[in-house]
DNA sequence: CGAAGCATTGAAGTGCGTCAACAATCGTGG
DNA sequence: CCACGATTGTTGACGCACTTCAATGCTTCG
């Protein structure tokens, strides 16, 4: 079950055997979580961080009005709160999306690991720099990408997210958000969300039914979206 | 000239003498650097990390367009990509948006850090999830804030970064940005930009002109963006 | 089988973009 | 110190991508 948080790492940078064990040392313990709960709120103080073993999240920042902009979308083998430890309170929600697989990593065991391990440590320091590169892409999309492209973009990302962590499939993968979700992803009303849908649908770009996403054209939903994976940092490190 | 670094990290926890001096023997040397050059280029590979002394710069994504979206605007004493030594190359470029002087930090020496001194190392981790927090305000911003509170939001958030490092006064700061920057990091248009400018000017909530920001009614703009300065984390953290 | 959430559609409105022109300021060379 | 081109700031007219409001059908699951 952390094996999809181990294959996010080594999709990055080498494990040895000792570092594997390190790792599978940091977890106290595993959870179940309900669909649409917030798992951790805005500003509460964490000794605590949750690695997401399966089902999907997000992180969902909120305006008085009630519109909130999801950060965000976490899926199988993502460190969700991993920032929560140098940082000791979020500024923003965690909430599941699904029923979620949990694990729990006390910041005792990652304080002790950043004093043992320094490989890893820069490692785990990586995976918080990669979700700022997510985000910061996000920011160009939501600044500078039109709607379609935007989603495009969403629908691009999450394929190598769940490739990595071997979720998807070659024409696809499993998609359980609703169309309020990802609006809120995306920076849209969840009625123009719905028009782009069915513009990438017209395009034969995609299919989405049963919360399943089919991928018809790859290349031509790439190209929408100006997709670039070089900010997900795939492939061997040098360190 | 460590000094606005040194402050910016005393803001978020403290710094013992020894950790002190850890700091100040990480940089090997400073440069000027001219204004409106790409310091880093998007993609390079990176052996060095840049700390800014003083001056302005910006991280900035582009689309084929020509269009980019400047993801973070950087004062005196950021550490502009702190994020490089985990990543090994940035998926954004580095710009100097004024004549800067920077400090030159080689990744050897942080990882020489990061096995010797696990307190200094979370502080550093810190920092770039700050830097991500800054991220995640932005894409908040970016997809659910108007033109006008998004400008506003930006203004707020420079002035407790300035006034961190003791670069801005109680009425204002120095802000050297040309309105086609100022749109670049708002997602907006110049001649948008140029009409929320002045629309903010119009309320009395502040001033623009020769390069310095006069916050006329700090709380009235605060109203506006609907500012909540606990993103930047200032203040004692308890490690 | 009924209620609540989810997806879809139409019509109308608006915030911001686009295009185009001009004014003000800056920087540089003569 | 002025001349002059280049950059920056400003304004107006118009267009459109996306929002808003409101209604209706479709799923899902107690």
């Amino acid at each position: 079950m952390l094996s999809a948080h181990l294959k996010k790492l080594k999709a990055r940078i080498a494990i040895s055997a000792e570092e594997e064990r390190v790792i599978r040392g940091l977890m106290t313990g595993t959870r179940r979580v309900r669909a649409d709960e917030v798992l951790i709120h805005a500003g509460a103080e964490l000794d605590h961080s949750v690695l997401l073993l399966d089902g999907w999240m997000a992180r969902s920042k909120d305006l008085q009005s009630g519109d909130r902009q999801f950060t965000e979308i976490h899926v199988a083998g993502d460190f969700v709160d991993l920032h929560g430890f140098a940082l000791k309170r979020l500024d923003h929600e965690i909430l599941t999306l699904t029923e979620c697989q949990i694990g729990l990593v006390p910041h005792e065991r990652l304080q002790e690991m950043v004093g043992r391990h320094p490989r890893l440590t820069r490692a785990f320091w990586m995976l918080t720099n990669i979700d700022a590169a997510i985000h910061r892409e996000a920011a160009l999309s939501l600044g500078q990408r039109s709607a379609m492209s935007r989603m495009a973009h969403l629908f691009c990302e999450l394929f190598i997210r769940l490739e990595i962590v071997g979720k998807a499939s070659p024409g696809g993968y499993e998609l359980p958000l609703t169309q309020r979700e990802l609006s809120e992803a995306l920076g849209l009303t969840v009625v123009h969300a719905n028009r782009t849908l069915q513009e990438l649908r017209r395009r034969e770009l995609i299919e989405l039914e049963n919360r399943h996403l089919t991928v018809l054209n790859r290349p031509g939903l790439e190209g929408v979206a100006e997709f670039d994976p070089g900010y997900l940092y795939v492939g061997a490190f040098p360190f």
